[in-house]
DNA sequence: CTGAAAGCGCTAACAG
DNA sequence: CTGTTAGCGCTTTCAG
């Protein structure tokens, strides 16, 4: 018996309270001038007939976009697949929802960011997040995406960054590995090209150096993978390494597994550091020492400000704790 | 020097390629006829002009939405910061970028779902995904979102189900406790609303009744901390287990601390497994003994199938495969 | 304060 | 095969 039900348009509720259609976008959108009578008669009419305006018929009038592009630089698509991209895209999908938007998930080729220019001039992008940028990245950016455009990692002129305080964070767990005694201490990178990690190393060396202890740096790329092969990489390099940074807590968990496998002892033998403090570092076994990663603010406060569009201050950054486990 | 660069119109694209803009707009949509001169010019002016389709006004016409809407349904909006939720999400992005959509995160308040009343009125909706999906939700999906729904997790007449084989995974998970020597084998369930953890729930019971064992159930809810508690529970209550079922790997690495706490070793005294085989599970200490759960794949699978809009069929179950390594 | 009119950029019949 | 003609549903000048 319902009848096909096509969903009530704007024009529906203008003529069922009376008004025309320009009175009743009006009140429906809540700009510009109506009497309270009018005003009651087109909430009236909305909320009898169920009306629900139709967003992409005011982005198109507009000209606002749709939906939000978080777009992740890297090799290849598969960077798409880490948990991290996982979090920062729902979040953005949370902070779009009251506005109507949706969040699409781009890759950009490492070695060629022009795709951005497509997303510039594409009317439907509303605004474009930028993961793991780079300084390439940076200077593709087309100034048609200016105040449209922020970055979770470094930034421009042009692009306002959100990040935690990689160096802080780092810094204090180096320092925590140092105040409990470790005096050869590792590290495990992430992928040269990824500059934003490159703070957290810089503040390695930093300490490391005005502590008068030697450096020592082996590349991987925030996975447990590649971290567990890391561990056997700095046994075989320096055999008298009482300790590792490790640049995420997967890696540090793939480092706790690899020494493990070598016979090993966390932290007996070889204190091991993550960064992020992901839920499950306080349950691993030792106990994960971090520092934390508020991810899901940052992103969330990187969408706010890419959808808000007011100016935004070029660089905020989050602090990062040092959390003590049992790990360090 | 950049003029204001309104970025072109199919308007211009016809004008600079000597054609009318419905002769563009068939090469650009690439939906029906043209002569492969057009085609060409077309095409040839697009290029050189740097078209980019506004997606928006296409969707206005066309009646399609441009937003893919995932709706999580759960006690408070708290259960959007499940990673469960963000690996969906990251998926129907994916799946969602080049059909020019993005993805929305909506909560489904559990006591009423009526929010999807709305979510099928609203015109720039292009479809639901529906996650922890319940009989009440199922009951208020309206008629009018038939074809552009679908669910992980249960489903209906109206709502085609993608999802992992918890049945099957959980019985496969039971049944090698028991080939391993284990008989007193209890289970850590999720919350009693959501219906697709009562299929693990029913797998876990039949096995164990079969064996003439004791069914021993504590209830959880997916996380480490109330798997932490959980385990203290089953101490409590049956102190002579000698094997945990966990309903997810987090609620199975939350037994494992809860257990080290109390001094029982993993697994000698008690063996303990998970569900879902997480990244980490690997690397965990002892490593953890799980069935796989290939979440991206379910998500794209939903996804695909609410987008592409052809028939589906009304169940598909992704295998689970059991993962044995040194928890269990 | 309100209505009439003019589109936003695109697609979809329907005749040529 | 192609151009003409109408809109999709909404917002926004611009006169009343």
């Amino acid at each position: 018996m319902t009848t096909a039900h096509r969903p009530p348009t704007l024009n529906d509720v203008a003529l069922a309270a009376g008004v025309s259609r320009a009175t009743a976008s009006r009140v429906i959108a809540g700009t510009g001038y109506a009497s309270p009578d009018a005003r009651d008669r087109v909430n009236a009419a909305a909320g009898r007939l169920g009306y629900v305006p139709n967003l992409t018929a005011r982005a198109l009038v507009r000209g606002t976009g749709v939906r939000l592009v978080v777009a992740v630089s890297g090799a290849g698509p598969a960077v798409l697949d880490d948990p991290y991209v996982d979090r920062v895209v729902g979040a953005a999908a949370r902070v779009c929802a009251p506005y109507g938007l949706g969040v699409a998930l781009h890759w950009l080729p490492r070695r060629d960011p022009s795709g951005l220019r497509r997303l510039a001039e594409d009317r439907s992008v509303g605004g474009v997040v930028l993961v793991n940028t780079t300084q390439a990245v940076l200077r593709a950016v087309p100034a048609a995406l200016r105040g449209r455009v922020a970055s979770i990692g470094i930034g421009s002129a042009l692009v306002p960054t959100f990040d935690v305080d990689n160096g802080g964070g780092t810094k204090a767990v180096v320092r925590h590995l140092y105040a409990t005694g470790r005096r050869r201490i590792a590290m495990v990178t992430g992928p040269r090209w990824l500059s934003c990690a490159g703070r957290s190393v810089g503040a390695y060396r930093r300490v490391v150096r005005d502590a008068g202890l030697p450096v020592r740096l082996v590349r991987g790329d925030f996975s447990a993978r590649l971290g567990r092969a890391a561990a056997r990489e700095v046994l075989r390099r320096w055999p008298d390494t009482d300790a590792i940074v490790g640049i995420s807590d997967a890696t540090a968990l793939g480092l706790i597994d690899g020494l493990r496998g070598d016979g090993v002892q966390v932290p007996g033998d070889v204190a091991v550091t993550g960064f992020d403090d992901i839920p499950l570092a306080a349950m691993t076994t030792p106990a994960l020492t971090t520092a934390t990663h508020p991810v899901g603010q940052i992103a969330t406060a990187a969408a706010t400000a890419v959808l808000a569009g007011r100016p935004v201050p070029p660089a905020t950054v989050f602090p990062s704790r040092l959390v003590r486990r049992l790990s360090a």
